[in-house]
DNA sequence: GAATTGTTTAACCATTTGGTTGACAAAAGT
DNA sequence: ACTTTTGTCAACCAAATGGTTAAACAATTC
């Protein structure tokens, strides 16, 4: 067994369980356990519980965080660029179902962690966006609405499904094999439902 | 010092701790610290950390669910509703910001939690909704749309600024003061933008 | 094939954590 | 008045947890 096969073995197990249970709820043992090493190797690759939970987090991000810049920055009509993000973050978190939630709980419990990790090319990203919205605002495309609203309003209807699922599938009274089903009318019915909103007639 | 005013203290510690550290990273010394009172108190109180824990928890569901169900169920027109949703709604939250990250937080790790908690009403008031919705887009008052997704776009867009408010700052880049104007726009914003996506024009 | 380097393990350790105990005081009941 | 109940605290405890160590073992180099 090569050391970089143990190394993967430990970030997949320490991924899974640090995703599911947070950094606090996370044991090196479980971890240990789950990648069918000894909990020593876990100190040996990553000097602490911390600096791999680090990687993890790290990992996570990084996921995450390109598609929607990528699709933020592409050089597309706004509707293209709306009907792109909801059709493909959607599948891409549908595959990574727990991400959302793990960051999103991670940040506000030290809203630090971001400094070190990307920051800087989000905000040049959504400079282009901001633009592009306001051009069409003004020639009179779309209905007026802050960029800042647009953006927070597709996210949210993309990502807080994933997130508010337990609560969402009660309300709902829906089973799993339903609520996926919901999950992936999204794809396309979000970007219908935002198109439609800011669209002149 | 009434036995009154100290079980209150702690609830108070407990909520505080709790919600922004969740369960796991809450320590029982930290919220005996907060409440100025000392630890075997709180297993005096509560019994186990377990239970003081399912006490908050209970709290935090009673403080955003009756509104919900309230709104959701009160006979008025859907527009109205929509509107009263939002307003009401994104004030409750701003109110208890910690509250909405703990709720979704704890309910990942054990969906189990819900079913002792409430489940029942939540599935009754949306199926009066749920008609009125049908009834409208059978009537052409307003574009065909699944009332499960009008519901889950409705609160997601309400909600969702709160739980990935740090990351959202960030990609937004907004400092605190110009964050919490957005979130107070969204009062009304949201129910502009979703009214302007149904209503037929 | 001896020496060196890297990898893995079991046993151990210090600290933290939720929880308990017993003494004691302050009310409340009689 | 004195007995019982309720509330509070300091000290303590067992278990769990992140982390260390020293030695066994494997691989690579000389």
């Amino acid at each position: 067994m090569s050391n970089k096969d143990t190394e993967h073995k430990i970030l997949n197990a320490a991924t899974e369980v640090f995703q599911s249970k947070g950094m606090d709820g996370a044991r090196m043992q479980e971890i240990a356990d789950k990648a069918n090493i000894n909990k020593s190797m876990l100190h040996y690759y990553y000097r602490s519980k911390q600096k791999l939970f680090e990687a993890v987090f790290k990992t996570a991000i990084s996921i995450m965080a390109p598609k929607l810049t990528e699709i933020i920055e592409k050089e597309e009509p706004l509707f293209d660029k709306i009907r792109d993000f909801t059709n493909s973050y959607i599948g891409l978190i549908s595959k990574h179902s727990y991400i959302p939630t793990f960051i999103i709980h991670e940040l506000n419990r030290n809203p630090k962690i971001l400094e070190d990790t990307f920051v800087k090319k989000f905000g040049d990203s959504f400079n282009k966006m901001k633009i592009q919205v306001k051009e069409m605002v003004d020639n009179g495309e779309i209905h007026p609405i802050e960029p800042e609203h647009l953006i927070m309003n597709v996210v949210a209807m993309s990502i807080f499904p994933f997130v508010a699922k337990p609560i969402l599938k009660s309300v709902l009274q829906k089973d799993e094999k339903e609520y996926q089903l919901l999950l992936e009318e999204r794809k396309t019915h979000v970007a219908d439902f935002v198109i439609n909103s800011i669209k002149i007639k």
